[in-house]
DNA sequence: TTGTATGCGTTATCAT
DNA sequence: ATGATAACGCATACAA
């Protein structure tokens, strides 16, 4: 089934066919209707390969997230592949799962597959494919995280604003002591928050005890043992700051399963927000990101950069939103 | 950059390249290690459409979920994608959005990128695109959910088993009202849950007034918006089922906003389990799936249907998960 | 406007 | 074991 045979059934030449399929050049009004006959009784449908392989675009563009069961990461698809459905190119989605090893597979599948363009949420040190996607000069784009050494446009969030939202709220309420469970180190957004909070904490003069600072890897299991850790200290934090929400949910938990109550016993803040914190009880207060918008942006920079068109980086604003997980206005 | 060039750099025919490089037939260890060395340098990477288009093999499927958002859907994505690794497939993720308009456009993708097969949580009639996968003979699988009509083998969960499970639980806890919110009658796990709610009922002898019943679309809000409706009823429901985690979370929502408190005034068992239930407060009694199990099955058995193996369906079981939402030993 | 012919990068066939 | 060459399905330059 190949457009050999929708030529053949409507009387034309390939040539002819292919200019009425592809819409291009100029074609008569009966050679038009002629051929999408055919077409259609053949329920022909145009190899996208072999027409990529042909014109040099193949109207794909790769989105590597880190982890698609991080509800943020499935909202930053979910923006990026709508702008891309707008502009009709088809979003092949693969998933990093926080593992550098994952990132280069996909990355190479992306750049063997000859994608008009990538987005990634990068993790490490920018070692591996990401240089082989620079070397091949394919357009590329970061989101939410970025590498150092890389001259790539990026859509991000401002994570030094959050962080000083969510610490000095903390702060206001009159807390002293407020333990932060933390992102891995290999992580630009990781880096870029613990910095943040050491700022934050030294400004508002809370206490900079080492023992407030623990590390996770942004899943929940790493969030629970770290609010352990931190509720093990000899002088427990009155309050928690997670640096993304599956680490607060791992939080939520331990704190559920050690007897204590958020809100009433120890205040939580959480980065990133996600449907379901609104929902809980006691709802939590958060730093939101508009993650579809991110996913929006960073989809209409790639495009812009395939296009040719000037691409700039953005930073785009954290928002607290206040809710009763860190006032303890609980309904108990 | 092309197999020429590594071919001339090694000083070999393209021929003799092509085989070092796919790594097939007899080949010196002599070209062998020129090749790779030239290969090497170049930084050069085979195209994957070109490869494809000549050997009617592209080593990708496609893998169509309803919803990325939703936790569920992101582990069977999650599962299907390591299984297809495992086999060197690359697994190219799509949302359809829940929206049957997006599930075409997607398998429209899928069928021009001529993926070697797809899977697929479909929704609606089955016909769109879903028929045209069919004529072009694509291999095809259904996961989670099928759709009348088609003869496709499947990996599904026994949702049947899953709602006389929760309904038995709830029974025995001496619940006579338990409002249902189901799933859309257009999907058919929508159709099984309803009709299972509704056998379980009657086995069991509660109530069966058609107040006790609201329909939902799978998404949170309308969790939310069936719960109003069921609390607002003259003979409000002890307790409440919710046909999927999404509107699970609205219906949690929801119950917090009346004043009322899950587990205590109103027991509330969820089907699909994700990570978060276990660390609310209460912990939510669910229905599990093994949700990645799902996604693993479904490439194993697309992957035979791809090598022209024997595939038949699979149901697999649900198993009950009792935690303090409905059994009210909240720790208050 | 239409047809013919060439080439995209690769693998497969057929020689040698 | 290796080289030369055709073919995969399509778009396009060129000729008509």
């Amino acid at each position: 089934m190949t457009i050999r045979d929708v030529a053949a059934l409507a009387g034309v030449s390939v040539g002819t066919a292919s200019r009425v399929l592809s819409g291009n050049s100029a074609t008569s009004p009966a050679a038009r209707e002629r051929v999408r006959v055919a077409a259609e009784k053949l329920g022909y449908r145009p190899d996208a390969r072999a027409r990529a392989l042909r014109s040099t675009r193949s109207h794909a563009v790769g989105l590597l997230v880190s982890d698609v069961r991080n509800p943020f990461f499935a909202d930053i698809a979910h923006g990026a592949e709508q702008a891309a459905l707008a502009s009709s190119y088809v979003t092949l989605l693969a998933n990093a799962n926080e593992d550098t090893a994952q990132q280069d597979t996909y990355l190479e599948a992306f750049l063997t597959q000859r994608v008009d363009g990538i987005i990634v949420a990068p993790q490490g040190e920018g070692g591996g494919n990401l240089r082989a996607v620079e070397r091949a000069r394919t357009p590329l784009v970061f989101v939410d995280r970025t590498v150092d050494g890389f001259d790539v446009p990026s859509v991000t969030a401002d994570n030094a604003q959050g962080i000083e939202l969510a610490v000095a709220h903390l702060a206001a309420l009159g807390h002293t002591r407020v333990g932060y469970i933390g992102g891995p180190s290999s992580v630009s957004t990781g880096r870029a928050r613990h910095e943040a909070y050491l700022a934050a904490v030294a400004r508002h003069g809370l206490d900079d005890d080492a023992e407030l600072v623990t590390v996770g890897d942004f899943r929940s299991a790493s969030g629970a043992a770290a609010t352990a850790k931190l509720l093990a200290g000899r002088r427990p934090p009155t309050a928690l700051l997670a640096a993304d929400s599956l680490m607060a949910v791992g939080a939520l938990g331990e704190v559920r399963r050690q007897g204590r109550r958020i809100g009433a016993d120890v205040a939580l803040v959480a980065l990133d927000d996600i449907e379901l914190f609104r929902e809980l009880d006691p709802p939590l207060t958060v730093v939101a990101h508009d993650a579809r918008a991110l996913g929006e942006r960073a989809m209409r920079l790639l495009l812009d950069v395939i296009d040719g068109r000037p691409a700039a980086s953005q930073v785009l604003p954290m928002r607290l939103v206040v809710r009763e997980s860190s006032t303890g206005r609980s309904g108990r």
